[in-house]
DNA sequence: GGTAAGTGCGTGATACTATAACAAGCTTCC
DNA sequence: GGAAGCTTGTTATAGTATCACGCACTTACC
């Protein structure tokens, strides 16, 4: 069995600020590599959805941007966001109309995502014998996969324990 | 290899009236089994997300219940696609906004869709390793699995084999 | 230096998707 | 008949995303 996980859940002993300074690292690199700019625009955003391990939602992150006098307006963070998810910086969760930060913007995958319905805590997991079983799926119908999103809903051991506890 | 394909992508000389009489008439029977009542609005809305086997919009349902005559509001469409979607006869794709008919409303399964970005046609899958596949690697986390959306984006045979011939 | 092309961003308007809240009608069951 | 619960109508509003236009800045080329 091979290691699938791409970021487990976040545990509260976890160091954030230089997760968030790792993250932007990556981001630096990723766009080099791409010939592209990370301007302090795309930056700040991409700052934002790191602050946290959680889906965060495109209306929060124009919250936040205006905070400092004048207001953003929604293009700005699409913009942003659009450029940032070409990357594979971040990635969109469809069931949530929200963004989380790819931990591995290097490493091409395919995306898979278990969310806590309880806590909305997220985890990524990267099985490429999933991805190799719904390539083989769709060939049998003459269907060229171009990409995959598996967004699975339940309930984190945390949460689980919590409730049993009770 | 277990069969998967649960509904294929569909060709010209399907039958599409007694496609849609089946679909009504075993949603008929799932209601009945449930205890839940199939009233002339949602077996209407039903109608409509049959009428082609494509994803549709919320809101094109809502301008086809409201041609004759009076307008409907949106929660009218809305509740009667909830509805529908609890009792497993349609779908909703995430990633389109948008909603389809299920062929199999009796058979629990996940929910796996190809979706050709080409033309917008989908087929319905359901590979019960994958999901199996997916539970293991959940349980791993510790998480507990409740549903699993899976949505490929590609090209069907149809359209790949267009493009080859210009 | 001048300028044309490309890119990034600000801004206002608007489109699209979905739900809240409350009222009224219908069914069922006693 | 009347209470309870489900179904629908209606108005308003919340939430998500894009269009279209113009300006500023950079880069490349002459």
């Amino acid at each position: 069995m091979t290691r699938s996980v791409i970021q487990d859940f976040v545990t509260s002993d976890h160091d954030h600020d230089s997760c968030i300074d790792a993250a932007l690292a990556r981001a630096e690199a990723v766009c080099r590599a791409r010939g592209e700019r990370l301007t302090p625009q795309r930056r700040q955003v991409l700052e934002l959805v790191w602050r946290s391990h959680r889906p965060v939602k495109a209306y929060d992150l124009l919250e936040r941007l205006s905070s400092g006098g004048r207001r953003a307006a929604p293009p700005t963070v699409y913009r942003a966001l659009e450029f940032l998810r070409e990357a594979g910086l971040v990635h969109r969760l469809e069931s949530l109309n929200a963004f989380i930060g790819c931990p591995r913007p290097d490493m091409r995958h395919s995306a898979q995502f278990l969310i806590c319905t309880r806590c909305g805590a997220v985890a990524e997991m990267d099985d490429a014998s999933l991805t190799a079983k719904i390539d083989a799926n769709a060939r049998r119908l003459g269907f060229k996969v171009d990409d995959e999103k598996i967004e699975v809903n339940g309930t984190c051991r945390e949460c689980r324990e919590r409730d049993a506890a009770s």
